[in-house]
Order: C-alpha cells, then structure tokens, then sequence
DNA sequence: CATTACTATGCAACAAATTGCATAGGAGAG
DNA sequence: CTCTCCTATGCAATTTGTTGCATAGTAATG
C-alpha cells in the first residue's frame, strides 16, 4: 500500500487536490505511479481521517472549486518513517510480454501492429519526459538542486523509455526474419 | 486481469503443475510477471472449473505427487481470442522511486545504500537472463526458431535490467555531488 | 442553445492481490 | 531424532484496485 505514500510524498512537495494529483500522475509521474481517480480521492479522504494531511477549500473562477490538501506534521513524521524501512522490489505484470510469449498463436503482422501502438504510446511519453529534462536543465543551479531527487526519478522515466524502444525495434527486426 | 492469460499461455507451451508455474514465475518469467503461490492456485482452480484447463495427478517419488495441468481446446480458443484483442499499456507502480522521490527527507547514505541492494538485485536477475540466453543461443536453429516469442520477452528483460543497472550507477554519482 | 470537452469530486459494487494460516511428505545437516 | 529447507497444495480474511454510475460548474464550438 504505497499509494498513500506517493500521495504523502507528492504533498509534502506542494499542497495539491486530488485533481491536481490525478493529473500529475497521468502526466509526468505515470512512468513510476498509475492511479485512479476513484482510488486517490478515496485515499486522500482516508489520509484526511488519519490527520496525516489537512485541506481547505479553494475557490476559482471560471472552474469548480477544489479542495487542497497539505500534509500534516503527524503526515510527514508517517512519511519519514515510510523512507527509513527499506521497499520491497517492484513487481511487474505486462500483459504484452504475455502476449508476445504466445506470439506463435497470433498472425505476426497483429503482432507487429500492435508493438507499433505500443511504440507510438512509449515514445510519446519520452517526449514528454524530455521536455520536462529540458525545464529542468534550464533551471538556476538552486532551483535545480531543490529538484534534484525529482530529477533522478525523471532520469529513470527516461533511460527507461529508451530502452524499451531499443528493445521494440529490435524485436521488430526479429519479426522480418 | 490477464494471470489467466499468463497461465494459459504457459500451460500451452508446456503442460504444468501450480509449483512449476510458480517457478517459472519465480526463475526466469518474473520479470514480466509476477504471482504468488495462493493466487495460482486459485486461478487454476478456477481456469478448471471453466473447463479452459484440465489436469492429471503424477506421482513422483522421493517428492510430494502433483497436479499438472494442461491446456483444453477450449483454453486454446480463448487465448487465441485474447491474443487477438489489443492490451492496455502496462502501468507501474514502483515504491523505490517514490522513496528517491522524497529523498530529500531522509539521509542520502541510507538512499544509496538502498540502491545498493535494488543494484545487487537487479544484477542477480541479469546474470540469470542473460545465462538463460546463452543456453538459448547454443539450441540448434530449429529449436531456436521454437523459442523465438519467448526470446523477445527475454531480450526485453536483458535490456531493462541493463537499463535499470545503468541509471542506479548514474543516480550513484549524482548523489556523490 | 445544444453538444462536447474539461475541471472537480464522490459512492457502491465487484474483481484481484496480499497476508495469514494450515497441512504434509521427504531430504539433508548436525 | 530434531530442526530446517524444499516440494506441493489449499482456504479465509483483508486490503487494493477497477468498473460503473452520479453530480455539477464553466468554456468553446457550431
């Protein structure tokens, strides 16, 4: 259950609503954290009974009101002592390896097609996470080293995204054969 | 929910008992998927009674006799319907860059001494992908032909775990600074 | 002024995954 | 001959995550 402490830690960088987490995750983060709306506003609602983060309404003009969480004292104490235990090694589930495995079932140009869908949607993302390196490089050498954990995480989107397509062009030119 | 595909699909390729299943997962397909014992045998259990899969007990001696399944026609035409349905772009969720993430919060030698054991993890699952590659490449052509679809899912765990090992170290002496 | 898209939040039902517990045979170490 | 590890399977309770449904204000398009 760290989706109560991806939200922890993304409030203790800036108070945020759900919304505004919704669209970070969707956005920049989605390459280390994926969730629903459904589940963050249910989250962020427990969080709230815990008294491990706060909000108050923001009033807008031109859109819906919004409620903005911060994180409590007792919050960042749960975070801190989050940090301190050491994580449990992330666990895949990717359902197109599955897929490819039983590739022999399938016409390959299906298969082929469909790398290509997946090739376009990764690429995209690593365009969008270089864009974001880019900010970040222009940045002054203070603003860059408050963001210099950040940064490290976006660094793993990208070497990441690099090299799955390194991977699906190669396994594209596998298929020819 | 596609632990149903992963099993009919490795069931396809070759006939087994929940443990089997359970090391494969644990050996060499876990960087593609991962699942706890209580969760295969309940799935099995179920893919049973849908008639999908169906089994026979072996006696072994000198080990615990075991139930190895097999795929059914019917499992066939449902896998092969699954295949051809487009997948749902894998989503992450990964702890440690949450960790890295906030890092700001903790001290920076416990950070890397926790990328230390992730590294030595990731080595360890490397070392073994890249044995089973070996093996892989010594098969005569028609076996290799055999394996080619796995072998891509295999080369997509090469070149991630490479990845990974490549942004610890360049993380590592980010954080020297 | 109707339709669509975006912002913004939430509940309820259901499905999936994790955790805890349980059993049982055999092998090897000390 | 006891303890630990490995093989082998399974149920029950709980926690997480997904899907479906619902509401509501504003902006832009036609």
């Amino acid at each position: 259950m760290s989706l109560k402490h991806a939200i922890l830690v993304m409030l203790e960088q800036e108070p945020s609503s759900g919304y505004d987490l919704l669209q970070q995750f969707k956005n920049s983060l989605g390459y280390f954290w994926n969730a629903k709306h459904q589940q963050i506003y249910l989250q962020l609602k427990k969080l709230s009974e815990e008294a491990l983060i706060s909000y108050e309404y923001a009033e807008q003009s031109g859109k819906p009101n919004k409620k903005v969480y911060s994180i409590t004292a007792l919050g960042r104490a749960e975070l801190v002592s989050w940090l301190s235990q050491p994580v449990a090694p992330n666990r895949v589930n990717d359902a197109l390896l599955v897929k490819i495995y039983g590739g022999h079932l399938a016409p390959p140009a299906e298969i082929d097609k469909e790398l290509d869908v997946h090739i376009a949607l990764h690429q995209t993302t690593l365009d969008k996470l270089l864009k974001i390196e880019e900010k970040y490089l222009a940045l002054a050498p203070q603003a860059q080293s408050k963001y210099r954990y950040p940064y490290l995480t976006l660094r793993r989107g990208i070497i990441g995204e690099e090299a799955w397509l390194k991977w699906a062009y190669e396994a594209k030119q596998l298929f020819k054969k």
